[in-house]
DNA sequence: CAGTGTGAAGAGGTTCACAGCG
DNA sequence: CGCTGTGAACCTCTTCACACTG
């Protein structure tokens, strides 16, 4: 029988995922001129119960006072470091039609910790054209440059057929996470995370609670 | 948001979140030419236990037959039933800077149940635009022409600050169902339905699990 | 015999409730 | 007194395992 490893209590998945929200809305009240806040604002603001947000921050730390609450330029700096976007985080983006297009002009990414600095598309009518600050690079290029730059974010803006082959570029140049805009879902290896996108589903999910 | 029912068991929500995935992928295998797949094939393609596909759909009906697996246009048409997308629903969309121009392009909603009618934002310089196949309307008209329209489902691409303030107009003109663009979080009343695209929040997800 | 449908068991996530501290 | 942090209880979701069937 092997031994266990020490059990390391392992953040769920699923609280990390709140976090953005959280910070989001930390953000949004410093915006406001707020200083201090509290579980049951915090929960309110974003619908969730403020026992669920305490147990979650307490997953990495105490970061309240008790009986008065959290302190809010505080936490959002403890949030950007546990997210580790208390820095900007480079980022290559693969695709250049309408939605790519969107995405490289799209301004909120930066304020988040996202900067855009490579597009590239395999359609020859769109290589070597201009698109926000860039040039789209070729696909032929992309993994050497995405390497060299050590970038290890992608955006994947590409039709669906083409979703998984790009992908498996990706990760050859050292891609470790990728945002799936694609609707199709892609087999990448361990170590590489992917976070899909997908609108008409979110649609579809939405429907289910229509009345016909 | 799990709807409530007192008499009936509910089905979980994150279940019927689930479903526009399966038949996503359904579509892809249908589109490959299969007619016949299984819970364990389903699940690999989705990266889900087949386990899962399996206790999912019995939530709806016995779909498949033992030994042999699940005929694929048959689930297409009984996930499209359940999902309500065995028609097309109109759609309002709000808000007409880079994103939502995108959406209007975006020709992928067709395909899967919607098709946007109709286009408003609050800039004069838009106003009586064209945009895709839309002449862009005026916020002050757009309460009463999706009311007349009797349009239920809407798609908010407009800057958080103004988020609310739509969504509250939305509500006003009948919309029961909405897909939250801007990086905010809406309160709604019951029996509305919000679902949140959040790019820069799954960005946010990922780095958490990159190496600094 | 391959693969579904499903109770039961197991994991995982949320809420409760209260000690403890500012 | 107000609000956090947190074990414990509770609840939900996932996985197991097998009877059943084409």
């Amino acid at each position: 029988m092997p031994h266990k490893s020490a059990s390391v209590k392992p953040i769920p998945d699923i609280v990390v995922g709140r976090l953005p929200f959280y910070l989001r809305t930390l953000r949004s009240l410093a915006a406001e001129g707020r200083d201090i806040t509290s579980s049951l604002e915090l929960g309110t603001r974003l619908g969730l119960t403020s026992a669920q947000i305490r147990k979650d921050l307490s997953y990495f730390g105490e970061f309240g006072k008790q009986g008065l609450g959290y302190n809010i330029p505080f936490l959002v700096g403890q949030l950007r470091r546990i997210l580790k976007v208390d820095r900007v985080w480079e980022v290559v983006l693969v695709g250049a039609g309408d939605l790519g297009r969107a995405i490289a002009h799209y301004h909120g990414f930066h304020d988040r910790g996202f900067e855009i600095r490579m597009v590239f598309d395999s359609d020859p009518a769109k290589i070597g054209q201009s698109l926000a600050d860039f040039k789209i690079g070729d696909m032929e290029t992309m993994v050497d440059k995405v390497r060299a730059a050590k970038i290890r974010i992608a955006m994947l803006a590409v039709p669906a057929t083409a979703a998984q082959k790009v992908a498996d570029l990706l990760v050859k140049a050292g891609a470790k996470a990728i945002l799936n805009y694609a609707p199709t879902a892609l087999v990448v290896p361990k170590g590489v995370t992917v976070q899909n996108i997908d609108p008409a589903a979110h649609m579809q999910h939405m429907t289910y609670y229509l009345e016909s």
